[in-house]
DNA sequence: CGAAATATTTGTAATTAACAATAAAAGGGG
DNA sequence: CCCCTTTTATTGTTAATTACAAATATTTCG
């Protein structure tokens, strides 16, 4: 949870509306060249003053958790329709230094184009952070982090999430050099494209890269559509 | 969330000590002849009186959730160090009747055989349901225990968390069974066989089954320590 | 001792992954 | 316009894994 008020102030603005116990705190990933990164905010006032950390806030008293997370993240990036999901509650009793307050983690998978594009002004003490340049957080944050990590790091191979971070057109390079920066690891090119497009779940488009001083890729896009009817019939996405 | 008093006293008598818009369930998995079964409480009284549940209770002050969760297993079952992780904070705003309570949802894996040691007098009104005949539950708890089996799938896949639900020592067909039935699937026992055995993972004990009419199977043990050791190698656990 | 039941091993074809090499575009410079 | 560089894309080959089938080994019981 963060803001910029002082901490205090939140707390009073809360009691009315909100529930007093819960925060939701959101990583919100992002892919930009070749670079897996998380947007973080700056905390303007009160305890913390300077510190970065992940951005949140307060759950009203009559909407659900993911719609809570789903309202802050558009109030931040001023963006809809982001993919989103919960990770857990983070419930160290004295993880809040004023008092009491359990958070519950989300974190979201955003096209950095997207962003770029909806976000740009309204964000101004928000900041892209990558992976391993991580600085101290406030809070649990840290941790918070650190398990959105390894969250995504198993859920990008059991299913077609990651299409989340790359704009709606991309080539099979792009893909891989995703999985590989967000697993660690180096992969195969050949083996790569065999086993994805044995899939047969991206659309190959009729158009290629654009401006490069070589031989240009092929373009795909993921259909969710496609990947619904290969659900249904017993595939499972794996990688 | 449940007991055996009627949903007003326990807010009262929670509201001194323990935090009040914040419980926790816990789906609790035992394996039992071949069948993976949910230990189930029943409603003494109040509003859901003589409907089934998830056991649960309020967080203390001063305890983690994690503390939570394992203080009410204790409480419930007599049992200590039970294998134990949380699902997810389950936050829809109506999900509780009375007033807005968000639950956090935990599982637990326990071995039957300690389990009927420990457990057999002071559980009265819980009982053991398989789990494709579970009964309709109170609030959201059929969410919960859908959620936590899709959860248990992919985590005994992932790490070795199954053995928690067998006895000590083991056949390995036993342990197969168990993922036979925890992912719903039919598995081939040479396969199964060579793949376990050329992880090195388990130990063979100097001991086989007894009273069975027929080749009496080895028996073997799970040896936590050389997973951690396997693991600084590198080794990763994977089904 | 042989029958019944299940444990355990062995073998082989089909898939998948690891590794290596080559052919096909695309732009840039002479 | 042709060659060079760079990267995409395809093809092959071997090793490891999984699917499927069969044989062999123990154990109790009648």
């Amino acid at each position: 949870m963060s803001g910029k008020n002082t901490d205090k102030d939140l707390i009073q603005t809360v009691e009315q509306s909100a529930m007093n116990a819960i925060t939701i705190d959101c990583v919100i990933f992002g892919f930009d060249n070749g670079i897996l990164e998380v947007l973080l905010v700056q905390h303007a006032e009160g305890i913390s003053k300077g510190k970065w950390g992940l951005p949140g806030g307060w759950i009203n008293k009559k909407e659900s958790t993911d719609d809570a997370a789903h309202r802050l993240l558009a109030e931040l990036t001023g963006m809809d329709n982001i993919y989103l999901e919960q990770l857990k509650a983070f419930g160290e009793p004295d993880r809040f230094p004023l008092r009491r307050v359990i958070t519950i983690g989300y974190y979201a998978l955003v096209k950095r184009e997207d962003y770029n594009i909806k976000a740009g002004f309204t964000a101004s003490d928000a900041k892209w952070y990558k992976i391993n340049e991580i600085p101290d957080l406030i809070y649990d944050h840290n941790e918070i982090l650190a398990y959105s990590i390894k969250n995504l790091r198993h859920r990008v191979r059991q299913a077609p999430v990651g299409f989340n971070l790359l704009p709606e057109k991309f080539t099979l390079l792009q893909l891989m050099h995703l999985y590989e920066e967000i697993l660690g690891v180096e992969m195969d090119k050949s083996n790569f494209r065999r086993k994805i497009l044995h899939m047969k779940l991206l659309v190959p488009l009729d158009e290629k890269q654009q401006d490069v001083s070589h031989r240009a890729a092929q373009l795909y896009k993921f259909d969710p559509e496609i990947y619904e009817k290969l659900t249904q019939k017993g595939f499972n996405f794996e990688f």
